[in-house]
DNA sequence: TAAAATTACTTAGTCGCCTAACTAAATTTC
DNA sequence: GAAATTTAGTTAGGCGACTAAGTAATTTTA
């Protein structure tokens, strides 16, 4: 009986949730310089400045190779500074500069915008639900 | 009392899951020669083979220019088949070929895979609701 | 301490996705 | 019926994301 059709299936859901979520999301963002992965980069960098690229790698689930371009686009727009560290010359630390930390008051206020969007038909009941169960999607998914 | 931090949002809990989602399903997907939105195009043509261009472009919620180069891949490939339709110059139309439709086969292998994947951990229940207010979300990104 | 393995990126090339600008064909409208 | 508008796709160029292969620095290990 757990014969679901494709079209019902939550990854499905999920994708197009994911599409609709990003279209609208650019549209809000085309209005600043910030394009549609930077504002995670932004979020990350205002939580802990000065992080090293690996570890924006990691909580950005992103690749290395994707990060590195990403970062030297938005040192040319002037909203961070890479820096290598002085004790290991490996790695980089990325920093906000007054720019980005304007750029980030934007995404801040877009991404309230965004969840504004989505949450807008249910209560906060299924708004609680909603956010528990996505969590344990995350978790299964991890 | 609504303030809620941006790490609590259920946008990001959605952009998290669909990253995972999408590596997940690279994953599964990169041991066929299906690259990750060709996918949901040989989707909708197994639902109505011969579709127009535009017709796709509605349903997988993307460009013009994105399906247009896409095509030419998966027709370089030889999953599909391109033909001007007869009646109306502007319009082409997209055909399954055998190999698309194995590739098919594939894909729905992969997309039960990964509906399984993500329902993991819940009950029937949780699963229908889940849908349930995804669906909402969805309408209110529409 | 010298060689091997690991870590931290970078570069090159591919694909998905977008916008903007273009061509060509069909439809409206005057 | 000719001009204006709309519709259908393509091309060019940019960004996010990936893999694969490379470089350079650090750490392990023999």
């Amino acid at each position: 009986m757990k014969a679901k059709k494709q079209e019902n299936y939550i990854s499905n859901l999920l994708v197009q949730i994911g599409k609709l979520r990003r279209n609208k999301s650019n549209v809000l963002l085309s209005e600043t310089n910030i394009h549609g992965g930077q504002d995670i980069l932004l979020y990350y960098l205002s939580l802990e400045d000065g992080q090293t690229v690996s570890s924006l790698v990691e909580k950005m689930c992103i690749q290395h190779a994707t990060i590195s371009a990403m970062i030297d686009r938005m040192e040319t727009q002037g909203m961070i500074k890479k820096e290598k560290d002085v004790t290991d010359k490996r790695t980089s630390r990325v920093y906000m500069t007054n720019k980005g930390m304007d750029a980030y008051k934007e995404v801040a206020k877009i991404w309230k915008t965004m969840e504004a969007m989505i949450t807008k038909d249910l209560t906060e009941d299924q708004e609680r639900l909603l956010r528990e169960l996505l969590q344990l999607v995350l978790k299964n998914l991890s």
